[in-house]
DNA sequence: ACAAACTTTCATTTTTTTTTGAAAGTTTAA
DNA sequence: TTAAACTTTCAAAAAAAAATGAAAGTTTGT
């Protein structure tokens, strides 16, 4: 295999494993595209590149900049801009779980807890239900925290996890 | 709020969430609907419930059940067939990454591991694919292994110091 | 102030995913 | 073995999501 048909296999298997965690799978693509170039890309490029239109282009590269994982980049004399991605894993991956947790945890959360402090009656059905999701709530609650404190402690995370417990 | 407009918030919410991690609506909400009922639940149930065709839910069913996160439970001179969910929410994660490490995570490594080992030519392009694709490898591999750690050792030491983390 | 060089927006079109429902298949009881 | 009671399958329809592209918007150099 050589370099050209490599790199596209990579942003083909980005973009779909993308697109079975909720990121689009052009999003994916751009990423991908973005993380193995040694040098900023202008969204010609991009295009070029992915065969996709300018609008797509734009509406995807400007989700990645929401998400805080790539970055326009100017060069001088240049008139278009230039985009980059984050390299760094350990921050990519601090920033995906961040967002994530932001976006979708936190809602689920708020209305679990609202659907678990209803007034109980006494059937089975109704205690069951107050139950379930009552724990529920605990346990979600629980991952995103373990998720919080993974991402604090980025470097070595599980080794410094250890050892801030054994503290205690 | 009431019990029943708390269950429907509930199971819209569960579809909702579902959908963002590339499970599919109802699906998760066969799911939800199933965790929070305290006996078996028929596919007539699940239908009404849910207001889904008798196809729709059984595709469905059947995926659940694949995922290893939903039974069959048979009543004793009932014909039809119950559904019940796995509610030990522990289990329930621990088969969820297990599935998701098989179908997604496992074939992902191995085209990095494929693209990463090409033969790099001098140019400063291919060098940084390599690198890059290599460091993504190692990277992916790691959080692999690290949940599964954390899934197949649940019960002993370490998992039960994360548990302790997870409780603050 | 103007126009060239870009980027963004969004109504429309295209593609993908999900759902439907009727026909085919299966199981059980008599 | 038959038929009733159920479940599964899958081609077609519907719905949802993503992509297009032209017009509108913005920025910069002269």
């Amino acid at each position: 295999m050589e370099y050209k048909e490599a790199k596209n296999k990579f942003v083909q298997t980005w973009g779909a494993l993308g697109s079975q965690w909720g990121i689009n799978k052009t999003m994916a693509q751009i990423h991908a595209l973005l993380m193995v170039s040694n040098e900023p890309v202008s969204m010609e490029d991009i295009m070029e590149e992915l065969q996709i239109s300018r609008g797509n282009a734009s509406m995807n590269i400007r989700a990645l900049m929401d998400w805080g994982i790539v970055y326009k980049e100017f060069k001088a004399g240049e008139r278009r801009e230039f985009f980059i991605a984050e390299k760094d894993l350990d921050e990519l991956a601090v920033k995906i779980s961040k967002e994530r947790s932001k976006r979708e945890i936190k809602p689920a959360l708020k209305v679990l807890k609202e659907v678990s402090s209803i007034e109980a009656n006494q059937s089975a059905a109704e205690k069951h239900f107050v139950e379930q999701t009552t724990k529920l709530y605990d346990f979600v609650l629980k991952a995103d925290n373990v998720l919080d404190k993974i991402t604090e402690y980025k470097d070595n995370w599980l080794a410094r996890l250890v050892v801030k417990i054994m503290k205690k």
